[in-house]
DNA sequence: TTAAAAATTTAGATTAGTCTAAAAATAATA
DNA sequence: TATTATTTTTAGACTAATCTAAATTTTTAA
């Protein structure tokens, strides 16, 4: 088995991957608050476990081992955050932390009977998917509020940042995932959004349109 | 906060503690598989941080700090198990290695509103009692079957011994947690036990009877 | 009450993960 | 292309937790 830390390098490799086609170490030592010379260090123990693919100086990639360990991390965080929420009434906000310490628990059994008990949800609260216990998954096709022009219109689907306080200011508005927006005014000077949310309009920022994912 | 192996120390040295006054390090390094020296120098680390009560070549007892730290690790243990088998249909000999787990997940919230989720329950499916959030807790007075004279009855309420062996060997003879027993016979040579289950007789060793716990 | 046995502690290493500071390689730019 | 800036790696050190082997203390029992 692998250590709490080698499955956060890996599950930060893999979350970067999905923006970048090969990582680099500042980049992943920034996600993990970390230092550049440690993640060197980690990046040799990972590539000597054949669960990356790394070149001094080259960046690193996921082997398909090392993809299918991160994806069953990321499985785990997702469906405990969905169960926190769901069966605990934790608020979307609050789970994140708690996701990130019952993410590395390990019986293969636990993680499958949870999903079983929660009827295999296929989202976690964030809107991000949920992969199988193959670690397959189908991502919606999200864009943000701030690509879309006037008078389209959205259904709210996920976030692009987690932070507490930008998913508490989401809730205090009431623009939570599955309600429906209409775009209704795009001030050309500083891009803030005007939309429409359940017959009141609603004045969003820039930054707040950047970060708010919908499904037409 | 501090770390698993800390906790797992402080635990250790809690549940020896129910049997003997002042607990040796050669207890603790049997109880958790681990070797003399390496005891001492977490017990000179606990004790720097006030957890226990130490002198060298003395024993050691927890400080009333060190045991409210062990009481919500055993807390946590048996909700976690509680958990598994009420909500995840996990079996009673399957439950422990993975509470192993998840009684060092840190969010005081998470385990209060765990708790709450399943009302509060008062015994984990061994039998043990589960702590409040203050640590409080009432044991049910408890003896083992081979304590019985012939004709009195009893119901099965815990176990001495926790291994899946024993624990599977009771489900499949139906001796489990709820169940009244009356004591048929004695033998007075190996004192094995004849007793009466559901209108069946059975019979059960006399290692059997000494880790099986009832209530009058 | 002394000698042997058992328990415990100390001394000195090891491994995982981290750090800072310095060196080396790569990328940017003049 | 040559120089500078940035990124990455190496060197060397530190902490937590562990180990074996040796020394010390306590216990047992002759
Ligand atoms: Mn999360
Ligand atoms: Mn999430
Ligand atoms: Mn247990
Ligand atoms: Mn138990």
């Amino acid at each position: 088995m692998n250590t709490f830390t080698e499955e956060n390098y890996l599950k930060a490799i893999y979350h970067l991957s999905t923006q970048h086609d090969s990582v680099s170490t500042n980049q992943i030592a920034a996600s993990l608050n970390t230092r550049a010379a440690s993640v060197t260090d980690m990046l040799k123990k990972l590539a000597d476990k054949r669960l990356i693919n790394y070149e001094r100086y080259q960046g690193v990639t996921l082997s398909p081992q090392g993809e299918k360990v991160a994806l069953s991390i990321v499985r785990k965080h997702r469906l405990w955050e969905y169960f926190l929420v769901e069966k605990l009434n934790f608020k979307w906000d609050e789970v994140h932390e708690v996701a990130e310490e019952l993410e590395h628990i390990s019986s293969r059994d636990l993680v499958d009977r949870l999903d079983e008990f929660m009827g295999h949800p296929k989202f976690d609260p964030h809107g991000d998917p949920i992969p199988d216990k193959n670690g397959h998954f189908k991502a919606n096709e999200l864009k943000p509020v701030s690509s879309l022009s006037v008078n389209t219109t959205g259904i709210i689907s996920g976030v692009r940042e987690h932070s507490p306080a930008f998913l508490q200011y989401l809730e205090k508005i009431k623009l939570v995932i599955g309600k429906e927006i209409k775009v209704c005014e795009i001030n050309s000077y500083d891009h803030s959004i005007t939309l429409l949310l359940e017959d009141e309009m609603l004045y969003i920022s820039r930054d707040v349109a950047n970060n708010l994912l919908i499904t037409l």
